[in-house]
DNA sequence: GTCTATATGTTGATAGAC
DNA sequence: GTCTATCAACATATAGAC
């Protein structure tokens, strides 16, 4: 309305660009096929654009699947690590810690992605899964900052001694969630047993209750040892 | 010495067949690149054998996949159902029925397994990544039936109530257990906190303890429900 | 920014000699 | 059983017109 001419991106949301229509159907693929198994002319066919274009705006199919991943994954952290923070700031206000609410600030973003983007439904399968060079500082880059400070939140939670095990248990916690996250959507109802119509809400309680007590369960007696009994100390 | 000539297999053991050595080599390589970043002329060449050796001794790429597949996660499931079936003689005998024995049954031979075969660590991780057109009957034939009766068996230890929530659970330790015995090795120890020189009998022993704390847990509260106190018997 | 055309290499599979 | 030679299809990437 008042500005004359001249807008570099006139309509953002009614028509996608090539770019945003390429990193749709490129997560599509890859999460269907695989990195390797969705050729760059299957997704600029699905695309609906050129196949040269993928070199204009990205450079390459691995900074293409940078882009995808970066795309979804990102914002998730930014709002794991967002209500981290503030549950550590109602500590520091002296509420009392809590496991529970830190396994939600880890859990929900992730669900709530999940529940708002059907069609992107495990991003973190490609992580997971297909074997690639550049994976493991891709990892490191997306989930480094995230998983240290959770863990240390956890520690702070569960107690500083036992770190050992706290380290085996948070691999646990993470193992369980990205095969929630993924492997439901693999595995076909019959096999696992879940009724395909239960609520992502539901599953993510159920996911809570069980790695807070799993997290809480009383440290392995190495030769002979006390043990505690009080359930938010009981991992000292 | 005494027999004059025609032997089929003369050393079975001291020089590997060009079969035995082709799938030594996809082993690793599928492990290392995924099923379809190890080409047949990096799998034949790293075996010693010829190209054609492929066609002629498995028919395909895919059949040599899933022939990888069977040698090593075959006799797993059967030792795992060995042991599952003692503890079901057990408890037919009148003895009392425990949590652990059962994640032990299904845990421990994987982790023998991976003992024993370090090049092998973790076949399972071809499995739950890379997608593939047959993958699901696949997994359907090399775990439908031990998944099954692993399921029946904890339903047969925690009650027969709440099926959904067990339903959940029970993919809960599928996750934890996969991820831990894949996972581990894609991680960098700085990115896990994991001292590498971890005993295998140590993550083993907090598995266990984590999963049946986890299974143990109270089943949530739908509107308001009493929580059972006792252990064995709280998920009902 | 988008397109056509093409360069250059690799893939899985197989035919047929030995 | 093992080999060579080769096929047809496919891969990613790029040069250069519009």
């Amino acid at each position: 309305m008042s500005q004359p001419a001249r807008r570099p991106a006139p309509r953002p949301a009614l028509q996608p660009g090539t770019a945003d229509r390429l990193l749709d159907a490129a997560e599509r693929l890859f999460l269907e096929r695989g990195f390797r198994g969705a050729s760059l002319r299957a997704l600029t066919g699905a695309a609906g654009v050129n196949l040269a274009a993928v070199a204009y705006h990205f450079g390459s199919k691995d900074e293409l699947l940078r882009a995808v991943l970066e795309r979804r994954i990102a914002p998730v952290n930014r709002e794991r690590l967002r209500r981290l923070e503030r549950l550590e700031a109602d500590w520091r206000a002296g509420v009392p810690r809590r496991l529970e609410p830190v396994l939600e600030a880890l859990l929900e973003p992730a669900f709530a992605a999940m529940r708002d983007d059907l069609e992107s439904r495990d991003i973190a399968t490609l992580l997971y899964s297909e074997p690639h060079e550049s994976m493991p500082e891709l990892i490191e880059s997306l989930f480094g900052e995230c998983a240290r400070r959770f863990h240390a939140a956890l520690t702070g939670v569960l107690g500083r001694a036992n770190a050992a095990t706290l380290a085996l248990r948070f691999q646990m916690v993470i193992g369980a969630m990205i095969h929630f996250l993924a492997g439901r959507h693999r595995m076909s109802p019959e096999f696992t047993r879940i009724d395909p119509a239960t609520n992502d809400d539901a599953v993510l309680a159920e996911l809570v209750a069980f790695l807070a007590a799993g997290l809480r369960a009383p440290a392995l007696a190495k030769p002979r040892r006390r043990r505690a009994a009080c359930a938010e100390e009981s991992l000292r």
